[in-house]
This record gives structure tokens, C-alpha cells and sequence, in this order.
DNA sequence: AAACCCTAATTGTATATACAAGAACATTTT
DNA sequence: AAAATGTTCTTGTATATACAATTAGGGTTT
């Protein structure tokens, strides 16, 4: 590994840990150029590429500290819809309509980057809030990152939650867009006739590759999604 | 400016004149850095940060090639519609429907935190893609903290530009819903009939208050939100 | 034609150095 | 006490250099 990844790891882990918490001080280049036995450029770009992806803020004549935590992952952090129609105190219920082995077909495959006739998991599930159909998700999963995914019980634990668990994640790319549902969608969906949907596309990486790729769709007319950004870091 | 930013500047209207299409390979760090009499280290920044924000692809061994353009943007950061048609290299053009003073409405005054039936400046605008409209923009702003509002030409800038010039955000929330267009949406979007819609409820603040309420309104056929994250830092 | 090897170009990592600019803190002066 | 001054630490910009790793192309051999 090279040394400013190695000195970027160990910030993470003082950062992730809790141990320096928000607006804590970090060591500064000189100071970890020292600990580290390297340069200050090389401690330097370490602090530059965390304040690039916003865990930190650096200050002239000052110095570097641990970001605000709201920065960036309040929107997408990845929701668990259970647990969501749970914190509205809602009943939460699960439906599976599939759950097998298939041959990924080329759309698949490029997306889970395997090769096209391979085998894939597949599942859909439509999840109930007060018996109301909120999400329809739409899941093919890679088989050699995820040995047990069909022997579980989803109606049980989400399939996020399981995926979580067997695999921690490391990435995640979200598309967002309005469509019309299809025929099956309306069914699962339980609407008696087509209205906007919101689509949420979802594709996870773990260190290993790509894991899953979801597409979830929410009646317009019963969810949205929100999210709260702050600013100061501002590295244009 | 400091010269790897002229640099930037100089690769930057090369990429987005479409002098140098997609996959055009990019002047190398050494001759940047004869062409600009800096040194490599120096040449390397700019393309370096050209890479990090995805304009360019670097290889190595190969070369620099301007990257492909991406159809999506990233969630986080503020987006400048105009900024984001223009960077994939199609016309910009904006209509104004409304812009005046008005009294607050209940719901306005609340979402602006002021008093109900104060003043508050509301324009409307239709924002144009190659002649084709991608957004309808209404907007409310908080006529004490932004003063000149009305008084811009809002086919040369755009709202959010001169909001930014005004007054710094610090803050912003969003709401993202499916939504099917009213009649006069449908007009302005220049849809024949209605079709899902996706609509971005946005407040952003000031270190003074809420400066600004916008609603916009995107059509499905014609839009989609793209975000990526990473959780290396484990933060999530 | 194909396989192989060598070379040049290019990006990636790392170091040592220099100076500028801002912030924080201690010291001195008023 | 308040204001001005200076020192020190920090980050920001820039340069020159070295070597590693990979790619692309040319030339040679098979």
C-alpha cells in the first residue's frame, strides 16, 4: 500500500471510531510526517484528499479538524425501508413474489460485471406499510460475493439488512428518476391504475466488486425522499 | 490565480469549447509543463484535479483523455442547471414566465420563515436544453436577505448564480417526489400530454435565515439524478 | 504473420526545499 | 486595560529531482 494510503487509513480509523469526533483537531502534515517517517508532502496529500472527500476541514494558518458529520451521507444514506416504515411507527410486512437462480442476461451482467449466461440471484419484494404497498424492490445479487442470499427468509430481514451483514459495503451509486409503472408494477404496487413512480436505481460495491444492483419503485402518491445538506468546507 | 489553476482554466474551455471531443487525448504533464514554463509537479495538479472531477481519465502509461460526458450529476453538490446543460456541451437557454413582489401566502411565509402576507419575490422560469425545456424553476426568496433579486436579467444568469453571489449558502434540504404535472406545468414543459415528473423541493439558508424556496420541476423522459458514494470513512 | 524484446513516453509515488499567507498566541507598547 | 507588534505554527503554492509501473510502438526474430 502506499504511504499516504496508509497514513489515510489510519485517519479513517480515528475518525469512524469516534475517537477524534466532530471538529476535533488533526494532526497536522508536519506532525504526521514525523509519526509516519515521510515527507510533508506526502502527509500533506493524505489531508488533502480527506478534505477532498469532506471528513475534513483544513484551515490556513489554523489547521485541519474533523468535519461536521452531516456533510454528504444524510440524503443517500442507504436506507433500510424496514426500518423506516418502523420509525413512522407504522407495521411493517414483507411479500416475496421471486426468489431464484437465473442466467444473468447481458444487461445484468454488465451491470454486476460478470459475464453474460452466468448464473444470478434474483428476488422481488414488495414491502407493505400498514398493508399499503410503499416499494417494490427489484434485486439481482452476485453469486460469488453472496453464497446464501436465497435461503433466506425475506420476510423476515430485508434483503439489505442481510447483504449488509455478509458483506460490509464500501460504495454505492444511486439514479433517480420519475417513470410510469408497467402493468406488473401497478399489480404489485396494488394501484388500480398507473401514477408516477419514483425509481430509485441502487448499485453496491464491497472491496471484493460489485454486490447487488436494486431498483426500487415508490408510488409517487405514497413516499419521497429527503435530505439535509450543510456547507462550510467548501472546496470549490 | 495561482497557475495550476490557470492551467485548469486553460484545459477547461478546451474540453467544454468541444475543441477536444470525448476520449481526445489531453496535452501530457511534461508539456504542459514546457507549454506553460511550470514545473511537472505543478502541470500534474491541474490534470490531476481535472481527473478528481471528472473531466478528464487518466492512464497510466497512456495518457489523459477527456472523459466521456456523464448524463447525471451528483446529488450533493448544488447543481446549476445551467452549468450542467452546458457541460455536456448543449445550448442553454432560459425563459422567464414570472418575477415580481408578492405577498406571502401561509405556506410561503412558513417555508421562508416570515411573517404571512410580507412581501416576497416569486419569479418563474423555464430552463431549456438544446430548445427543449428539462426544467421549470419556481422560486420564493426572502426579499431581506436578498435585495436586487428582481432586478436581474434572468436569461443571462441564472437565480441560483446571483443567490450564490449574494449570499453564501450555508445550508440546504431537499425533498424528492414522482409527480404528475399540472395543465400550466404541462405548458411550460411543452409536454402534448402529462407524464411523470420528477420535482426537487429545495431550502437553502444563510448564516441569516432561509434565503430561498425553490420548486423544480423536471419531466421523467427527460431527467435523471445520479449520486455516488463512498464509504471508506465509514460513516454512514 | 506472429511472437518476442527493447525503448520511449506517460502517469504514479515520494522526497527535500523554498517561500507566501493566514491564524493563534505571547510580548511589548501605549 | 487596550492596542500594537512580533513570533511561531499551520496550510498553500511551486520547483527540482528520483525512481517505479504501465502502456504503446517499433524493430527483430522466429
Amino acid at each position: 500500500m502506499a504511504k499516504f494510503s496508509t497514513i489515510k487509513q489510519h485517519l479513517y480509523s480515528k475518525i469512524a471510531s469516534g475517537e477524534w469526533p466532530e471538529h476535533h483537531p488533526v494532526s497536522s502534515e508536519n506532525a504526521l510526517a514525523q509519526q509516519f517517517k515521510v515527507s510533508r508532502m506526502t502527509a500533506r496529500r493524505a489531508l488533502q484528499e480527506l478534505a477532498d472527500e469532506g471528513l475534513v476541514i483544513r484551515s490556513k494558518g489554523s489547521g485541519t479538524y474533523v468535519a461536521p458529520i452531516k456533510s454528504q451521507t444524510s440524503f443517500m444514506a442507504i436506507r433500510n425501508i424496514a426500518d423506516e416504515v418502523r420509525s413512522r411507527n407504522h407495521d411493517y410486512r414483507a411479500h416475496v413474489h421471486v426468489l431464484r437462480k437465473e442466467a444473468a442476461t447481458a444487461h445484468v451482467a454488465e451491470l454486476l460485471q460478470l459475464d453474460a449466461g452466468k448464473p444470478v440471484y434474483h428476488s422481488v419484494i414488495t414491502h407493505f406499510e400498514n398493508d399499503l404497498p410503499v416499494q417494490v424492490e427489484e434485486r439481482y445479487v452476485n453469486p460469488e460475493l453472496v453464497k446464501g442470499y436465497l435461503s433466506q427468509n425475506y420476510e423476515e430481514i430485508t434483503p439489505h439488512e442481510y447483504l449488509c451483514e455478509v458483506s460490509p459495503l464500501t460504495e454505492a451509486s444511486h439514479e433517480i428518476e420519475a417513470i410510469t409503472p408497467s402493468p406488473q408494477l401497478c399489480q404489485w404496487l396494488k394501484l388500480s391504475k398507473p401514477e408516477p413512480c419514483l425509481r430509485i436505481n441502487r448499485r453496491t460495491w464491497s472491496a471484493a466488486g460489485v454486490v447487488t444492483f436494486a431498483v426500487l419503485t415508490h408510488p409517487g402518491s405514497r413516499f419521497s425522499l429527503g435530505g439535509h445538506l450543510h456547507f462550510g468546507s467548501a472546496r470549490a
